[in-house]
DNA sequence: ATCTGTATAAAACAATCGTTTGAATGTCAA
DNA sequence: TTGACATTCAAACGATTGTTTTATACAGAT
Protein backbone atom coordinates (compact mmCIF):
# COMPACT_ATOMS: atom_id res chain seq x y z
CA UNK A 1 0.00 0.00 0.00
CA UNK A 2 1.18 3.46 -0.93
CA UNK A 3 0.05 6.60 1.22
CA UNK A 4 -2.41 7.89 -1.58
CA UNK A 5 -4.16 5.57 -3.19
CA UNK A 6 -4.81 3.21 -0.69
CA UNK A 7 -8.14 4.24 -0.06
CA UNK A 8 -9.90 1.24 1.03
CA UNK A 9 -8.10 0.77 4.33
CA UNK A 10 -9.27 4.53 4.61
CA UNK A 11 -12.36 3.84 4.03
CA UNK A 12 -12.86 1.08 6.11
CA UNK A 13 -11.15 3.31 9.09
CA UNK A 14 -13.78 6.19 8.07
CA UNK A 15 -16.64 3.70 8.66
CA UNK A 16 -15.31 1.70 11.71
CA UNK A 17 -14.95 4.75 13.64
CA UNK A 18 -18.14 6.08 12.65
CA UNK A 19 -19.62 2.65 13.59
CA UNK A 20 -17.76 2.56 16.91
CA UNK A 21 -18.38 5.57 17.98
CA UNK A 22 -22.35 5.24 17.37
CA UNK A 23 -22.71 1.81 18.63
CA UNK A 24 -19.72 0.88 20.03
CA UNK A 25 -17.70 -2.15 19.44
CA UNK A 26 -19.78 -5.51 20.52
CA UNK A 27 -22.55 -3.29 18.68
CA UNK A 28 -20.69 -3.29 15.33
CA UNK A 29 -20.38 -6.33 13.18
CA UNK A 30 -17.61 -6.26 10.44
CA UNK A 31 -19.91 -7.02 7.74
CA UNK A 32 -21.49 -3.58 8.74
CA UNK A 33 -18.40 -1.91 8.31
CA UNK A 34 -17.48 -3.18 4.97
CA UNK A 35 -20.65 -2.71 4.02
CA UNK A 36 -20.47 1.15 4.72
CA UNK A 37 -17.36 0.98 3.45
CA UNK A 38 -17.98 -0.90 -0.01
CA UNK A 39 -15.46 -3.21 -0.03
CA UNK A 40 -15.07 -7.14 0.46
CA UNK A 41 -15.83 -8.94 4.32
CA UNK A 42 -12.29 -10.14 4.02
CA UNK A 43 -11.53 -6.46 4.00
CA UNK A 44 -11.01 -6.20 7.76
CA UNK A 45 -8.74 -9.20 8.26
CA UNK A 46 -6.61 -8.58 4.92
CA UNK A 47 -5.76 -4.57 6.42
CA UNK A 48 -6.29 -4.98 9.77
CA UNK A 49 -5.90 -8.66 11.13
CA UNK A 50 -8.72 -8.33 13.12
CA UNK A 51 -11.97 -6.88 14.25
CA UNK A 52 -10.09 -6.20 17.77
CA UNK A 53 -7.00 -4.80 16.10
CA UNK A 54 -9.32 -2.54 13.92
CA UNK A 55 -10.56 -0.96 17.04
CA UNK A 56 -7.40 -0.78 18.33
CA UNK A 57 -5.46 1.45 14.98
CA UNK A 58 -8.87 3.73 14.86
CA UNK A 59 -7.87 4.58 18.72
CA UNK A 60 -4.30 4.86 17.22
CA UNK A 61 -4.34 6.52 13.66
CA UNK A 62 -7.32 8.43 14.57
CA UNK A 63 -8.39 9.03 18.16
CA UNK A 64 -4.89 10.09 19.12
CA UNK A 65 -4.45 12.28 16.68
CA UNK A 66 -7.12 14.32 17.09
CA UNK A 67 -6.70 14.14 20.92
CA UNK A 68 -3.40 16.02 20.32
CA UNK A 69 -4.99 18.43 17.64
CA UNK A 70 -7.60 19.14 20.91
CA UNK A 71 -4.63 19.92 23.16
CA UNK A 72 -2.70 21.90 20.61
CA UNK A 73 -6.36 23.90 20.07
CA UNK A 74 -6.69 24.46 23.62
CA UNK A 75 -2.62 25.47 24.30
CA UNK A 76 -3.09 27.84 21.94
CA UNK A 77 -6.34 29.95 22.88
CA UNK A 78 -3.69 30.52 25.86
CA UNK A 79 -0.59 30.68 23.96
CA UNK A 80 -1.20 34.54 23.52
CA UNK A 81 -2.05 35.52 27.15
CA UNK A 82 0.77 35.60 29.61
CA UNK A 83 -0.99 35.09 32.59
CA UNK A 84 -4.14 33.37 31.87
CA UNK A 85 -6.68 33.51 34.87
CA UNK A 86 -9.06 30.88 35.98
CA UNK A 87 -11.41 31.94 33.66
CA UNK A 88 -9.46 31.68 30.57
CA UNK A 89 -8.39 28.48 31.41
CA UNK A 90 -11.98 27.21 31.85
CA UNK A 91 -13.22 28.17 28.62
CA UNK A 92 -10.32 27.56 26.94
CA UNK A 93 -11.00 23.70 28.12
CA UNK A 94 -15.17 23.94 27.20
CA UNK A 95 -14.14 25.91 23.50
CA UNK A 96 -11.67 23.26 22.49
CA UNK A 97 -14.31 19.96 23.05
CA UNK A 98 -17.23 22.07 22.11
CA UNK A 99 -15.76 24.65 19.42
CA UNK A 100 -12.75 23.35 18.04
CA UNK A 101 -12.60 23.09 13.86
CA UNK A 102 -13.96 20.01 13.52
CA UNK A 103 -17.20 19.02 11.92
CA UNK A 104 -20.02 18.30 14.23
CA UNK A 105 -20.08 14.76 13.50
CA UNK A 106 -16.00 14.31 14.00
CA UNK A 107 -16.17 15.86 17.82
CA UNK A 108 -19.22 13.15 18.13
CA UNK A 109 -17.35 10.01 17.32
CA UNK A 110 -14.08 11.32 19.19
CA UNK A 111 -15.77 11.75 22.33
CA UNK A 112 -17.94 9.04 22.20
CA UNK A 113 -15.07 6.80 21.09
CA UNK A 114 -13.49 7.78 24.69
CA UNK A 115 -16.45 7.90 26.75
CA UNK A 116 -16.90 4.07 25.45
CA UNK A 117 -13.47 3.27 26.26
CA UNK A 118 -13.93 5.22 29.92
CA UNK A 119 -17.04 3.11 31.15
CA UNK A 120 -16.51 -0.34 29.38
CA UNK A 121 -12.40 -0.34 29.73
CA UNK A 122 -10.56 -2.25 26.77
CA UNK A 123 -7.39 -2.65 25.05
CA UNK A 124 -7.37 1.55 24.21
CA UNK A 125 -8.15 2.58 28.11
CA UNK A 126 -4.18 2.41 29.39
CA UNK A 127 -3.55 4.72 26.30
CA UNK A 128 -6.34 6.95 26.98
CA UNK A 129 -5.76 7.70 30.19
CA UNK A 130 -1.64 7.92 30.16
CA UNK A 131 -0.69 9.86 26.68
CA UNK A 132 -3.93 12.27 26.74
CA UNK A 133 -5.63 12.60 30.37
CA UNK A 134 -2.66 12.71 32.52
CA UNK A 135 -0.60 15.01 30.41
CA UNK A 136 -4.07 17.15 29.75
CA UNK A 137 -4.54 16.74 33.33
CA UNK A 138 -0.85 17.98 34.22
CA UNK A 139 -0.94 20.71 32.31
CA UNK A 140 -4.10 21.77 33.63
CA UNK A 141 -2.69 21.68 37.09
CA UNK A 142 0.12 23.58 35.93
CA UNK A 143 -2.30 26.54 34.53
CA UNK A 144 -4.46 27.00 37.13
CA UNK A 145 -2.33 26.11 40.16
CA UNK A 146 -1.30 29.70 40.30
CA UNK A 147 -4.94 30.81 40.80
CA UNK A 148 -5.21 29.02 44.15
CA UNK A 149 -4.40 29.20 47.59
CA UNK A 150 -1.47 27.13 48.26
CA UNK A 151 -3.03 25.13 50.64
CA UNK A 152 -4.93 23.11 48.13
CA UNK A 153 -3.07 19.86 47.12
CA UNK A 154 -2.57 17.70 43.85
CA UNK A 155 -5.26 15.12 44.58
CA UNK A 156 -8.05 17.63 45.09
CA UNK A 157 -7.25 19.83 41.89
CA UNK A 158 -6.64 16.69 40.09
CA UNK A 159 -10.53 16.08 41.18
CA UNK A 160 -11.71 19.27 40.36
CA UNK A 161 -10.28 19.02 37.24
CA UNK A 162 -11.94 15.49 36.13
CA UNK A 163 -14.97 17.24 37.65
CA UNK A 164 -14.80 20.07 35.03
CA UNK A 165 -14.10 17.43 32.25
CA UNK A 166 -16.91 14.97 33.48
CA UNK A 167 -19.40 18.49 33.03
CA UNK A 168 -17.94 18.56 29.47
CA UNK A 169 -18.44 15.31 28.55
CA UNK A 170 -21.71 15.12 29.78
CA UNK A 171 -23.07 16.84 27.49
CA UNK A 172 -22.45 15.11 24.75
CA UNK A 173 -22.71 11.46 26.59
CA UNK A 174 -26.28 12.06 27.09
CA UNK A 175 -26.89 14.44 24.42
CA UNK A 176 -30.29 12.04 23.41
CA UNK A 177 -31.65 12.62 26.87
CA UNK A 178 -30.56 16.29 26.96
CA UNK A 179 -32.31 16.69 23.54
CA UNK A 180 -35.39 14.93 25.23
CA UNK A 181 -35.61 16.66 28.23
CA UNK A 182 -34.49 20.62 27.05
CA UNK A 183 -36.29 20.62 23.97
CA UNK A 184 -33.79 22.37 22.02
CA UNK A 185 -31.11 20.64 19.70
CA UNK A 186 -27.15 21.03 19.54
CA UNK A 187 -27.17 23.85 16.96
CA UNK A 188 -24.66 26.49 17.09
CA UNK A 189 -26.76 28.45 19.26
CA UNK A 190 -27.04 25.75 22.27
CA UNK A 191 -23.41 25.22 21.29
CA UNK A 192 -22.59 28.45 22.42
CA UNK A 193 -25.05 28.59 25.59
CA UNK A 194 -23.28 25.10 26.96
CA UNK A 195 -19.61 27.12 26.39
CA UNK A 196 -21.28 29.78 28.13
CA UNK A 197 -23.17 27.74 30.69
CA UNK A 198 -20.20 25.12 31.02
CA UNK A 199 -17.54 27.97 31.64
CA UNK A 200 -19.96 30.01 34.28
CA UNK A 201 -20.43 26.85 36.09
CA UNK A 202 -17.08 25.27 36.36
CA UNK A 203 -15.46 29.03 36.77
CA UNK A 204 -17.62 29.02 40.12
CA UNK A 205 -17.19 25.59 41.02
CA UNK A 206 -13.70 25.37 41.29
CA UNK A 207 -13.43 28.46 43.15
CA UNK A 208 -14.41 26.17 45.95
CA UNK A 209 -11.11 25.44 46.23
CA UNK A 210 -10.05 29.36 47.79
CA UNK A 211 -12.58 28.73 50.26
CA UNK A 212 -11.26 27.22 53.69
CA UNK A 213 -13.16 23.65 54.27
CA UNK B 1 -45.74 -18.81 39.00
CA UNK B 2 -46.42 -17.57 42.05
CA UNK B 3 -44.68 -14.27 43.48
CA UNK B 4 -42.01 -16.17 46.03
CA UNK B 5 -41.25 -19.87 44.95
CA UNK B 6 -40.75 -18.98 40.90
CA UNK B 7 -37.09 -17.69 41.72
CA UNK B 8 -35.80 -18.78 37.87
CA UNK B 9 -37.69 -15.93 36.87
CA UNK B 10 -35.62 -13.90 40.03
CA UNK B 11 -32.17 -15.47 39.14
CA UNK B 12 -32.64 -14.30 35.08
CA UNK B 13 -33.40 -11.18 36.12
CA UNK B 14 -31.06 -10.64 39.12
CA UNK B 15 -28.16 -11.82 36.05
CA UNK B 16 -29.53 -9.89 33.09
CA UNK B 17 -29.55 -6.60 34.68
CA UNK B 18 -25.83 -7.53 36.16
CA UNK B 19 -24.68 -8.08 32.99
CA UNK B 20 -26.59 -5.66 31.04
CA UNK B 21 -25.49 -3.34 33.01
CA UNK B 22 -21.44 -3.92 33.33
CA UNK B 23 -21.43 -5.14 29.30
CA UNK B 24 -24.44 -3.95 27.62
CA UNK B 25 -27.18 -5.34 26.19
CA UNK B 26 -25.34 -6.21 22.88
CA UNK B 27 -22.13 -7.28 24.60
CA UNK B 28 -24.30 -9.49 26.90
CA UNK B 29 -25.65 -12.94 25.08
CA UNK B 30 -28.51 -14.66 26.29
CA UNK B 31 -26.29 -18.25 27.24
CA UNK B 32 -24.19 -15.87 29.44
CA UNK B 33 -27.11 -14.74 31.49
CA UNK B 34 -28.87 -18.67 31.61
CA UNK B 35 -25.57 -19.84 32.11
CA UNK B 36 -24.65 -17.38 35.62
CA UNK B 37 -28.85 -17.79 36.43
CA UNK B 38 -27.69 -21.49 36.44
CA UNK B 39 -30.68 -22.42 34.39
CA UNK B 40 -32.08 -23.80 30.51
CA UNK B 41 -30.88 -21.27 27.45
CA UNK B 42 -34.85 -21.54 26.60
CA UNK B 43 -35.29 -19.90 30.29
CA UNK B 44 -34.97 -16.08 29.06
CA UNK B 45 -37.37 -16.98 26.23
CA UNK B 46 -39.93 -18.77 28.18
CA UNK B 47 -39.88 -16.50 31.05
CA UNK B 48 -39.64 -12.71 29.03
CA UNK B 49 -40.25 -14.12 25.54
CA UNK B 50 -37.45 -12.16 23.92
CA UNK B 51 -33.76 -10.84 25.31
CA UNK B 52 -35.14 -7.20 24.02
CA UNK B 53 -38.06 -7.54 26.60
CA UNK B 54 -36.29 -9.37 29.04
CA UNK B 55 -33.63 -6.01 28.83
CA UNK B 56 -37.48 -3.96 28.99
CA UNK B 57 -38.29 -5.74 32.23
CA UNK B 58 -35.19 -5.10 33.83
CA UNK B 59 -35.88 -1.53 33.37
CA UNK B 60 -39.72 -1.85 34.74
CA UNK B 61 -39.29 -4.18 37.46
CA UNK B 62 -35.87 -3.60 38.99
CA UNK B 63 -34.92 -0.32 37.69
CA UNK B 64 -37.63 1.63 37.70
CA UNK B 65 -38.18 0.92 41.60
CA UNK B 66 -35.05 1.73 42.73
CA UNK B 67 -35.34 4.98 41.11
CA UNK B 68 -38.29 5.63 42.75
CA UNK B 69 -36.40 4.50 45.73
CA UNK B 70 -33.49 6.73 45.18
CA UNK B 71 -36.11 9.92 44.89
CA UNK B 72 -37.52 8.62 48.21
CA UNK B 73 -34.08 8.71 49.94
CA UNK B 74 -33.82 12.54 48.34
CA UNK B 75 -36.64 13.53 49.07
CA UNK B 76 -36.99 12.15 53.19
CA UNK B 77 -33.08 13.71 53.43
CA UNK B 78 -35.06 16.90 53.26
CA UNK B 79 -37.81 16.75 54.30
CA UNK B 80 -37.04 17.42 58.22
CA UNK B 81 -35.65 20.62 56.77
CA UNK B 82 -38.26 23.27 56.79
CA UNK B 83 -36.64 25.78 54.30
CA UNK B 84 -33.69 23.71 52.88
CA UNK B 85 -31.14 25.96 50.98
CA UNK B 86 -28.97 25.66 48.25
CA UNK B 87 -26.31 23.31 49.77
CA UNK B 88 -28.91 20.95 51.62
CA UNK B 89 -30.63 20.44 48.81
CA UNK B 90 -27.33 19.91 46.70
CA UNK B 91 -25.93 17.50 49.18
CA UNK B 92 -29.17 15.64 49.07
CA UNK B 93 -28.62 15.23 45.71
CA UNK B 94 -24.70 13.49 45.78
CA UNK B 95 -25.35 11.92 48.89
CA UNK B 96 -29.17 9.88 47.42
CA UNK B 97 -26.74 8.77 44.26
CA UNK B 98 -23.34 8.08 46.28
CA UNK B 99 -24.72 6.76 50.27
CA UNK B 100 -28.43 5.31 49.31
CA UNK B 101 -28.62 2.28 51.31
CA UNK B 102 -27.76 0.19 48.43
CA UNK B 103 -24.87 -2.42 48.06
CA UNK B 104 -22.03 -0.64 45.48
CA UNK B 105 -22.76 -3.39 43.18
CA UNK B 106 -26.61 -2.13 43.17
CA UNK B 107 -25.36 1.57 42.70
CA UNK B 108 -23.09 0.50 40.19
CA UNK B 109 -25.82 -1.14 38.12
CA UNK B 110 -28.37 1.29 38.54
CA UNK B 111 -26.26 4.41 37.04
CA UNK B 112 -24.48 2.46 34.45
CA UNK B 113 -27.99 1.02 32.78
CA UNK B 114 -28.91 4.08 33.00
CA UNK B 115 -25.94 5.39 31.38
CA UNK B 116 -26.10 3.32 28.51
CA UNK B 117 -29.80 3.90 27.75
CA UNK B 118 -28.70 7.95 27.82
CA UNK B 119 -25.97 7.71 25.24
CA UNK B 120 -27.39 4.51 23.05
CA UNK B 121 -30.90 5.33 23.19
CA UNK B 122 -33.34 2.41 23.22
CA UNK B 123 -36.58 1.57 23.98
CA UNK B 124 -36.28 2.68 27.62
CA UNK B 125 -35.04 6.23 27.64
CA UNK B 126 -37.97 7.20 26.82
CA UNK B 127 -39.80 5.80 30.35
CA UNK B 128 -36.05 7.16 32.35
CA UNK B 129 -36.81 10.46 30.47
CA UNK B 130 -40.51 10.89 31.21
CA UNK B 131 -41.35 9.26 34.24
CA UNK B 132 -37.94 9.92 36.39
CA UNK B 133 -35.64 12.44 35.17
CA UNK B 134 -38.13 14.89 34.32
CA UNK B 135 -40.05 14.47 37.42
CA UNK B 136 -36.61 14.57 39.48
CA UNK B 137 -35.98 17.94 37.75
CA UNK B 138 -39.06 19.26 38.25
CA UNK B 139 -38.47 18.30 41.93
CA UNK B 140 -34.96 19.78 42.24
CA UNK B 141 -36.20 23.13 40.34
CA UNK B 142 -39.28 23.41 42.74
CA UNK B 143 -37.04 23.49 45.82
CA UNK B 144 -33.79 25.69 44.83
CA UNK B 145 -36.07 28.03 42.54
CA UNK B 146 -36.66 29.94 45.96
CA UNK B 147 -32.94 30.29 46.35
CA UNK B 148 -31.91 32.08 43.31
CA UNK B 149 -32.84 35.74 41.67
CA UNK B 150 -36.13 35.81 39.80
CA UNK B 151 -34.57 36.77 36.53
CA UNK B 152 -33.34 33.30 35.96
CA UNK B 153 -35.62 31.13 33.43
CA UNK B 154 -36.33 27.51 33.29
CA UNK B 155 -34.04 26.37 31.20
CA UNK B 156 -30.84 27.82 32.63
CA UNK B 157 -32.16 26.12 35.76
CA UNK B 158 -32.59 22.82 33.89
CA UNK B 159 -29.47 23.17 32.41
CA UNK B 160 -27.68 23.79 35.64
CA UNK B 161 -29.51 20.36 36.93
CA UNK B 162 -28.39 18.15 34.53
CA UNK B 163 -24.83 19.84 34.88
CA UNK B 164 -25.04 18.58 38.90
CA UNK B 165 -26.26 15.33 37.52
CA UNK B 166 -23.50 15.21 34.95
CA UNK B 167 -21.02 15.45 37.85
CA UNK B 168 -22.63 12.85 39.98
CA UNK B 169 -22.59 10.46 36.93
CA UNK B 170 -19.65 10.72 35.51
CA UNK B 171 -17.96 10.05 38.58
CA UNK B 172 -19.60 6.53 37.77
CA UNK B 173 -19.16 6.45 34.20
CA UNK B 174 -15.71 7.25 33.99
CA UNK B 175 -14.88 5.21 37.11
CA UNK B 176 -12.13 2.76 35.83
CA UNK B 177 -10.51 6.19 34.30
CA UNK B 178 -10.69 7.93 37.25
CA UNK B 179 -9.34 4.77 39.47
CA UNK B 180 -6.28 4.50 37.15
CA UNK B 181 -5.99 8.54 37.23
CA UNK B 182 -5.88 8.99 41.19
CA UNK B 183 -4.71 5.81 42.68
CA UNK B 184 -7.48 5.34 44.85
CA UNK B 185 -10.20 2.89 45.07
CA UNK B 186 -14.15 3.81 45.22
CA UNK B 187 -14.05 3.00 48.85
CA UNK B 188 -15.69 4.34 51.84
CA UNK B 189 -12.93 6.95 51.96
CA UNK B 190 -12.82 7.77 48.89
CA UNK B 191 -16.51 8.26 48.51
CA UNK B 192 -17.28 10.46 51.37
CA UNK B 193 -14.32 12.63 49.76
CA UNK B 194 -16.46 12.39 46.62
CA UNK B 195 -19.66 13.36 48.27
CA UNK B 196 -18.14 16.70 49.89
CA UNK B 197 -16.10 17.34 46.60
CA UNK B 198 -19.50 17.26 44.45
CA UNK B 199 -21.60 19.04 47.07
CA UNK B 200 -18.85 21.78 47.29
CA UNK B 201 -18.40 22.16 43.60
CA UNK B 202 -21.87 21.94 42.05
CA UNK B 203 -22.59 24.49 45.48
CA UNK B 204 -20.05 27.15 43.62
CA UNK B 205 -21.48 26.17 40.23
CA UNK B 206 -25.48 27.01 40.62
CA UNK B 207 -24.24 29.97 42.48
CA UNK B 208 -23.31 31.40 39.22
CA UNK B 209 -26.99 31.47 38.54
CA UNK B 210 -26.99 34.29 41.39
CA UNK B 211 -24.64 36.54 39.62
CA UNK B 212 -25.68 38.71 36.90
CA UNK B 213 -24.69 37.78 33.51
C1' DA C 1 5.59 -11.64 -22.25
C1' DT C 2 6.57 -13.34 -17.89
C1' DC C 3 7.21 -13.06 -13.19
C1' DT C 4 6.11 -10.95 -8.57
C1' DG C 5 3.70 -9.02 -5.16
C1' DT C 6 -0.43 -6.50 -3.65
C1' DA C 7 -5.31 -5.80 -3.40
C1' DT C 8 -10.04 -7.14 -3.96
C1' DA C 9 -13.67 -10.55 -4.43
C1' DA C 10 -16.59 -14.75 -3.88
C1' DA C 11 -17.27 -18.53 -1.17
C1' DA C 12 -16.97 -21.20 2.62
C1' DC C 13 -15.32 -22.00 7.47
C1' DA C 14 -16.46 -23.17 12.35
C1' DA C 15 -18.50 -20.86 16.12
C1' DT C 16 -21.97 -18.40 18.27
C1' DC C 17 -26.17 -15.83 18.08
C1' DG C 18 -31.41 -15.60 19.58
C1' DT C 19 -35.07 -18.57 19.30
C1' DT C 20 -38.08 -22.77 18.87
C1' DT C 21 -39.35 -27.46 19.48
C1' DG C 22 -40.73 -31.51 21.90
C1' DA C 23 -40.01 -34.39 25.55
C1' DA C 24 -39.30 -34.84 30.57
C1' DT C 25 -40.32 -33.01 34.81
C1' DG C 26 -43.06 -31.67 38.94
C1' DT C 27 -47.59 -30.08 41.04
C1' DC C 28 -52.23 -29.82 42.15
C1' DA C 29 -57.22 -30.88 41.28
C1' DA C 30 -60.54 -34.08 40.02
C1' DT D 1 -54.86 -42.69 39.15
C1' DT D 2 -55.77 -39.63 35.83
C1' DG D 3 -55.67 -35.32 33.46
C1' DA D 4 -54.28 -30.50 33.05
C1' DC D 5 -51.02 -27.16 33.67
C1' DA D 6 -46.65 -24.87 34.48
C1' DT D 7 -41.80 -25.27 34.38
C1' DT D 8 -37.32 -27.03 32.94
C1' DC D 9 -34.53 -29.52 29.98
C1' DA D 10 -31.69 -31.25 25.86
C1' DA D 11 -31.51 -30.63 21.24
C1' DA D 12 -31.85 -28.43 17.22
C1' DC D 13 -33.34 -24.43 14.28
C1' DG D 14 -31.82 -20.88 10.77
C1' DA D 15 -29.32 -16.71 10.87
C1' DT D 16 -25.33 -14.16 11.79
C1' DT D 17 -20.81 -13.79 13.85
C1' DG D 18 -15.44 -13.18 12.87
C1' DT D 19 -12.21 -15.32 10.06
C1' DT D 20 -9.94 -18.08 6.34
C1' DT D 21 -9.37 -19.90 1.89
C1' DT D 22 -9.08 -19.77 -2.94
C1' DA D 23 -9.31 -17.38 -7.12
C1' DT D 24 -9.04 -13.26 -9.84
C1' DA D 25 -7.48 -8.71 -11.22
C1' DC D 26 -3.93 -5.52 -11.73
C1' DA D 27 0.25 -3.08 -11.02
C1' DG D 28 5.38 -2.53 -12.01
C1' DA D 29 9.85 -4.85 -12.85
C1' DT D 30 12.63 -8.09 -15.45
Amino acid sequence: MTAIEDNTRKRLLDQAERLFAEKGFAGTSVREITAAAECNVAGVNYHFGSKQNLYMVVFQERWASRAMRLQQGFAAALAGLQDPGLSDVIAAMARAFLEGPWTDEERRNHIQLMQRELSDPGQALGMIVENVMRPYIREVKKLIRPCLRREVNDEQLEIYILSMLGVVLYFFLARPAVTEILHREYDQDFKSDLVAHITAFCLNGIQALNQEK
